[in-house]
DNA sequence: AGCACGCCGACT
DNA sequence: GTCGGCGTGCTC
C-alpha cells in the first residue's frame, strides 16, 4: 500500500565503516532518504575515500538538513550506496558480533568481517563473484530456420538455459539467435548445489557404550556435554546418529572439525550418511566457492554442515545440535584479531538456538575437562575402543639406543618392529613432528645458527629444493658459502632432522619399500593432500610418514605399527601448554595404530622415557595426565586456574614498540598480575614485545585493557590482543 | 591507515 | 619570497 506523504523526512542511518584502525571503532552516522535495515551494506563517503560499512541502525527524522546540522555540530554526509537490500548479517549473528567484540577486545568491523566469505567482506577488494550467462526467450516475433528453431524450443521448455551449455549443444545458433534477439543474454550468480545422495549408507549398529553415551545425551537437558571417547571408540558414529535424529525433527545441524582432520575420509564418511543437504565449509575452499557454501546455509538449502573454525558464523535459520569434534585442538582458535575461540562462539550460538553442544575429544583440553569436572558441562564418556583392543606402547630411550651406537633417526627396536610387519604386508605410519631435512646449520667457525633474516629463527635445509626455509615467514635462500655471521668459510655443521631426512633414512635401510611423504611442504598444492591419503589408503606404499597432520581422525584399518619419532621433542618448548600439545599428538597418533580387529602396535622414541606425559601415554591414562598437569598449573597459576590477556605490541620501529609497551605497562593497573615486558622473536621484520596479565577476573581485565586503550595516547594500532592465548612463543 | 593542514629550512 | 620537510589531527 503506498500512500503520498506530504511530509518528506530523512532516515540517519548509523554505519560502521570498514577501516582496520582501532581509533576509528564507532559508528558514523549518514542520512538516506529509504530505509535501511540493519546489517546490509552501504557505500559511504569517509574523508577523501569511498567506503564499504554496516548499518547499525536507522531512525527516521523530520528535521531539515539545517536542523540535523545544528544538532550535530557538523553537517552529514548522505549514503551514496545500498549495497544490499536484505541483511548479510542477521539479528543473530549481528548481536554475536558485538558480543565478540567485547570479548576479544577487537575491533566492530573485524568481527563482522571474520563473519563472512571474504567475497562479500567489506575488504574484499579485487574479488568478484562469479557470474554466469544464461539465456531465456524473448517476447519478441522472429522467423526461425528448423535448426534455429530446435535451439528455440529448448529454451521454452527449460524457461532458463546456461549459455554455455546451449552453446555446446547448439554451436553458433544461439549466438545467431541472440542478435536476432529471440533470446535474452542475462547473467546471474554462480550457485553451489548442496550434496544429496540417492543411496544412503546405513548407521552403523551401536555397541552398548556408544549406546549409553547416546543416551545420556538425548536423556538430558543440559547445554553443553563433553563427550570424553578414547581413540577409536566410535565417537563419530554417535555424532552422526544424534545429528540424524535432529535432522528429522527438521533442524540444521553443525559439525566442526578441526583443519588438518577435515579429510576426504571425513568428507565421504559424513556425506555418504545423509540425504539431506549437506555443505562443506574449509579453509580448502576458494573464495567463490566459499560464498556459493555459504549461501546454501543462508538461502536454507543446507540442512547439515560439516566445517572447519569459520563455519561457526554461518548463517543458520533454526540449529538443533552443534557438535565440534577434536574439541582441544588448536586450529579452533583463530590467531589472528578478533582471536576467537570457536568453542566459545559455538556456546554462545547454542544458548541463542537453545540447541545442545557436543565437545568431543580423546584428549579434552584442560579446561574443558576442568569444567566438566564443576558440573559445568556435562561429562559422558567412552572408555571402551570399537575392536576392544588396546595399541600395545613401546617406549624406547634414545640415550641408550644412540649410546649402543644404534641409528640416531630409527631405532633397532623400530627397524625390527617394521620389518615384522613389512613382512606380513601391513603398512605403517611415521610420525616425526618437523619438516625438512636438517633443521640447523651451525657455523664450525663462530657456532652460531644461520637464522632467517627478517626472523630471529633458525632456518631448515630442505635438500628437495636445495634450500634453506624459515618455517615462520616462509622465506627461502641458498645455503650461504660464507658464515652470514662472522664471515668464515669453514663450512657448516647439521643438527636435527625432519621429515625430509626420515624418509632417505628409510630408503636406506628399507631399499625398495614404497614412501609416501606428507608434510606442509608436500601439501601445498590444492588436493595433494586428498592425492597422498588416497594412495596410501590403496596401498601404493607401504609407510606414510609426515608430521602432525598424519597424527589425526585417520583410519586405515591395514596399519598396524606406528612409530613417533622425536616423540618428546615439543616439551623442550617453553610455552605453558606444550605438555598439553605433546601428549595430544601422542595419543592421537598412537590412535592410529590398529584400528580394525588387531591389536596395534607402537613405537615411541624419546629423550626422556620417565617424563610423565609419556608415561601417560603408554598407560593410555589422560585422566591421570590431567591430574599431574593441573598440579603443574595450579602451581605456575596458569589457565584453568586463571585467565590470561596477552597484549602484543609490534612494528618495525623499535622505539615505537618499546615506547608502546612502556605505556602499557604504567597505565596497566588493577586486581591482576602485569608481567612485562617481554621481548620476542624477531617475526617477518617486525620487532615484538609481549606484556601478559594474569588474573582470577578476567571481566575486571578486559575492562582494564578496554580504558587504557581509549583513555590513553598512543600509537594502539600496533597492538594485538588476545584474550585467553593458546600459546605464549 | 591515509591524507590534509600547518609551521620552519634551502633554494630560483 | 617560495617549495617542500614530515609532525599533528581528523574522518559522519
Amino acid at each position: 500500500m503506498t500512500t503520498p506523504c506530504k511530509i518528506i523526512g530523512m532516515y540517519i542511518v548509523e554505519v560502521w565503516i570498514e577501516h582496520p584502525v582501532r581509533s576509528l571503532d564507532q559508528t558514523y552516522s549518514y542520512l538516506s532518504n529509504v530505509e535501511i535495515l540493519q546489517g546490509c551494506r552501504v557505500s559511504v563517503p569517509f574523508g577523501v575515500k569511498q567506503l564499504t560499512g554496516f548499518s547499525e541502525s536507522c531512525t527516521y527524522t523530520e528535521e531539515t538538513e539545517e536542523q540535523i546540522k545544528q544538532r550535530f555540530g557538523f553537517s552529514l554526509k548522505f549514503i551514496s550506496n545500498i549495497i544490499d537490500e536484505q541483511p548479510l548479517i542477521n539479528e543473530e549473528l549481528h548481536d554475536l558480533a558485538l558480543w565478540m567484540k567485547d570479548q576479544t577486545l577487537s575491533t566492530t568491523i573485524s568481527c563482522f568481517q571474520a563473519m563472512l566469505p571474504s567475497i562479500v567482506k567489506p575488504l574484499g577488494k579485487d574479488k568478484h563473484r562469479v557470474k554466469e550467462k544464461w539465456v531465456k526467450l524473448s517476447d519478441e516475433e522472429v522467423n526461425l530456420t528448423p535448426k534455429q528453431l530446435q535451439a528455440y524450443l529448448y529454451v521454452q521448455q527449460n524457461g532458463k538455459v546456461k549459455y554455455s551449455t546451449l552453446r555446446e549443444m547448439f554451436k553458433t545458433i544461439p549466438h545467431t539467435l541472440v542478435e536476432k534477439n529471440a533470446f535474452i543474454l542475462f547473467e546471474e550468480e554462480r550457485d553451489a548445489k548442496p550434496i544429496e545422495n540417492e543411496v544412503m549408507a546405513a548407521p552403523f549398529a551401536l555397541l552398548d557404550s556408544q549406546n549409553k553415551a547416546m543416551h545420556e545425551i538425548t536423556d538430558t537437558e543440559d547445554a553443553v556435554y563433553l563427550l570424553h571417547g578414547v581413540t577409536g571408540s566410535g565417537k563419530t558414529e554417535v555424532y552422526l546418529q544424534l545429528a540424524m535424529e535432529c535432522l528429522k525433527q527438521g533442524k540444521q545441524v553443525l559439525i566442526l572439525v578441526p583443519e588438518i582432520a577435515l579429510t576426504p575420509q571425513m568428507i565421504e564418511r559424513v556425506s555418504s550418511r545423509f540425504h539431506n543437504a549437506l555443505a562443506i565449509y574449509h579453509s580448502g575452499l576458494n573464495a567463490q566457492e566459499k560464498y556459493e557454501q555459504w549461501k546454501l546455509v543462508k538461502n536454507n538449502q543446507a540442512r547439515i554442515v560439516v566445517g572447519t573454525r569459520s563455519a561457526v558464523f554461518l548463517p543458520f535459520d533454526q540449529l538443533g545440535l552443534i557438535v565440534m569434534d577434536e574439541e582441544h585442538d588448536a586450529s579452533y582458535k583463530q590467531d589472528v584479531q578478533p582471536c576467537y575461540h570457536a568453542r566459545d562462539i559455538v556456546i554462545q550460538r547454542g544458548k541463542y538456538h537453545h540447541c545442545k553442544v557436543i565437545l568431543g575429544s580423546a584428549t579434552p583440553s584442560l579446561d574443558s575437562y576442568a569444567r566438566a569436572l564443576r558440573h559445568v558441562y556435562h561429562l559422558v564418556e567412552i572408555k571402551e575402543r570399537i575392536n576392544h583392543c588396546f595399541a600395545d606402547i613401546t617406549l624406547v630411550d634414545m640415550k641408550r639406543a644412540m649410546m649402543h651406537g644404534e641409528s640416531f633417526i630409527l631405532s633397532d627396536t623400530l627397524k625390527e618392529k617394521m620389518q615384522k610387519q613389512l613382512a606380513s604386508h601391513k603398512q605403517i605410519i611415521l610420525l616425526l613432528n618437523r619438516r625438512g631435512f636438517h633443521s640447523q646449520l651451525r657455523c664450525k667457525s663462530c657456532q652460531e645458527v644461520i637464522r632467517c633474516p627478517h626472523c630471529d629463527i633458525a632456518m631448515s635445509y630442505h635438500r628437495d629444493i636445495g634450500k634453506m626455509k624459515c618455517h615462520t615467514c616462509g622465506y627461502e635462500m641458498y645455503v650461504p658459502r660464507i658464515c652470514p655471521h662472522c664471515g668464515s668459510g669453514d663450512g657448516f655443521t647439521t643438527f636435527g632432522f625432519g621429515t625430509e631426512r626420515l624418509e632417505e633414512e628409510v630408503h636406506q635401510m628399507f631399499p625398495g619399500v614404497k614412501t609416501l611423504r606428507m608434510d606442509a611442504d608436500t601439501t601445498s598444492r590444492k588436493n595433494a593432500h586428498a592425492k597422498i591419503l588416497k594412495a596410501f589408503e590403496n596401498q601404493e606404499a607401504e609407510i606414510l610418514l609426515g608430521t602432525q597432520m598424519i597424527a589425526k581422525g585417520l583410519d586405515f584399518p591395514n596399519v598396524t605399527l606406528v612409530g613417533i619419532i622425536n616423540g618428546d621433542e615439543g616439551l623442550n618448548r617453553t610455552d605453558f601448554r606444550s605438555a598439553e600439545a605433546t601428549f595430544d599428538l601422542l595419543m592421537q597418533a598412537s590412535g592410529r595404530s590398529g584400528r580394525k580387529d588387531t591389536n596395534g602396535e607402537v613405537v615411541i622414541q624419546v629423550f626422556d622415557p620417565s617424563h610423565y606425559v609419556v608415561q601417560c601415554t603408554k598407560e593410555q591414562n589422560y585422566e591421570k595426565f590431567f591430574m599431574h598437569e593441573m598440579q603443574f598449573r595450579k602451581a605456575g597459576q596458569y589457565p584453568p586456574y586463571t585467565y590470561l590477556i596477552a597484549i602484543t605490541v609490534s612494528s618495525t620501529q623499535q622505539n615505537k614498540v618499546d615506547h608502546t609497551s612502556l605505556l602499557l605497562m604504567q597505565h596497566l593497573q588493577g586486581n591482576f598480575k602485569v608481567i612485562g615486558i617481554i621481548s620476542l622473536l624477531k617475526k617477518k621484520d617486525l620487532y615484538r614485545q609481549r606484556i601478559l596479565l594474569k588474573g582470577k577476573n578476567l571481566d575486571e581485565m578486559r575492562k582494564q585493557v578496554k580504558n587504557v586503550l581509549t583513555d590513553t595516547e598512543m600509537d594502539i594500532n600496533t597492538i594485538r590482543i588476545d584474550v585467553n592465548p593458546l600459546t605464549l612463543d
